[in-house]
DNA sequence: ATGTCACTTTACAAGTGA
C-alpha cells in the first residue's frame, strides 16, 4: 500500500496541483490537511474522476481533513472523543486493507506563551489520551498528518536558532515522545538517519531557496505497519513554485510504501 | 527572523492565522 500525507493550504488552491500529484504517485491513499473548505464545497466528484473514494471532514475558511483512497473506507470516523476544541475539523480516520489511518492536522499552537500554544499542548493530550483508550499498539494502525511538531533536533535546520520555539518546544516534543513510547514508529527514522529530510518551509523570506526547513509532517505506525514498511520519502520537488500549475503549499508531501 | 499566502468580512483594503 502506498499513501502519500500531504497538508495543502486550501484544496481550492491547490486543485490542479493535488490531481497532478494523485497522477505522478498513484497513491492508494492521500491524507490531506488544511482544506479551508467546507464538506459541500469539497472537490469530491474532481477526484472520484481519478479513481479515488473521499472521506471528507471539512470547515469553511480553516482547518479540514480528507482522506483519498482507490481501495473501500470502512469505519470512517470525523473528530475524537475529547477534543477541547471539537468545532475545529482536525481528524478523519477509516479502515483501508485491515490498517486504521488516522489522519491529523495539530493545533499550530502560534507562539510559545500564547492561548494557543496552551491549546496546542492540552489538544495534543487528549489526542494521546484518546488514542490510548481506543487503540492497541498490537494493531495495524497509521496514524498521519501535519503534527506541527518537528520531534527533535534531526528535524529542525538550525536547532540552536529554534530551539524552544513553537514546533520545537520540549513541552510539543514530549507529548510526541509518549506517542512513541506508547508503541508507535516515526516510520522515516526507518529509512533516514538525519539530519533532514524537511517537509515544511515558511512562505517568507526565501525560507525554501534557503533550506530554512522543518520536519513537521509525520507518519506513525505500531510495529505491525512499521515492519511492512519499505520506503519513506518526501516529494521536495512539489514545494517548487515551478513544477507545477499554480503555486506550491507551504509544506512537500510524504510518501509512504508498505509491503 | 521573515523577501508569503489564503482566508474572511461586506469588498475594491485590512485583519487573521499559519
Amino acid at each position: 500500500m502506498k499513501l502519500i500525507t500531504w497538508n495543502v493550504n486550501s484544496v481550492k488552491s491547490r486543485l490542479a496541483r493535488t490531481k497532478e500529484l494523485l497522477l505522478r504517485h498513484r497513491p492508494d491513499v492521500l491524507a490531506l490537511q488544511e482544506l479551508k473548505v467546507s464538506d459541500e464545497v469539497f472537490p469530491s466528484s474532481e477526484f472520484q474522476e481519478l479513481g479515488y473514494r473521499t472521506a471528507v471532514h471539512g470547515q469553511s475558511g480553516r482547518n479540514g481533513v480528507a482522506l483519498l483512497s482507490r481501495r473501500s473506507m470502512t469505519d470512517v470516523a470525523e473528530g475524537f472523543a475529547g477534543d477541547p476544541v471539537p468545532d475545529q475539523a482536525r481528524v478523519v480516520a477509516a479502515t483501508v486493507d485491515g490498517i486504521r489511518v488516522v489522519n491529523l492536522y495539530v493545533v499550530n499552537g502560534r507562539a510559545v506563551g500564547t492561548s494557543d500554544y496552551e491549546l496546542k499542548l492540552r489538544w495534543l493530550d487528549a489526542l494521546g489520551a484518546w488514542i490510548r483508550a481506543e487503540h492497541d499498539p498490537r494493531d495495524p494502525l497509521l496514524i498521519v498528518g501535519d503534527f506541527n511538531v518537528a520531534p527533535d533536533d534531526r528535524d529542525v535546520h538550525d536547532p540552536v536558532l529554534w530551539r524552544g520555539s513553537n514546533l520545537c518546544s520540549e513541552a510539543e516534543r514530549e507529548r510526541i515522545g509518549s506517542l512513541l513510547d506508547w508503541g508507535l514508529v516515526d516510520l522515516l527514522r526507518l529509512q533516514s538517519a538525519g539530519p533532514g529530510p524537511f517537509t515544511w518551509w515558511d512562505y517568507r523570506a526565501g525560507a525554501f531557496h534557503r533550506g530554512w526547513g522543518l520536519r513537521i509532517d509525520l507518519a506513525l505506525g505500531t510495529p505491525a505497519v512499521a515492519e511492512r514498511c519499505t520506503e519513506v520519502l518526501v516529494d521536495r520537488d512539489e514545494r517548487k513554485p515551478t513544477s507545477g500549475e499554480g503555486k506550491p503549499s507551504d509544506h512537500a508531501p510524504l510518501v509512504v510504501n508498505l509491503r
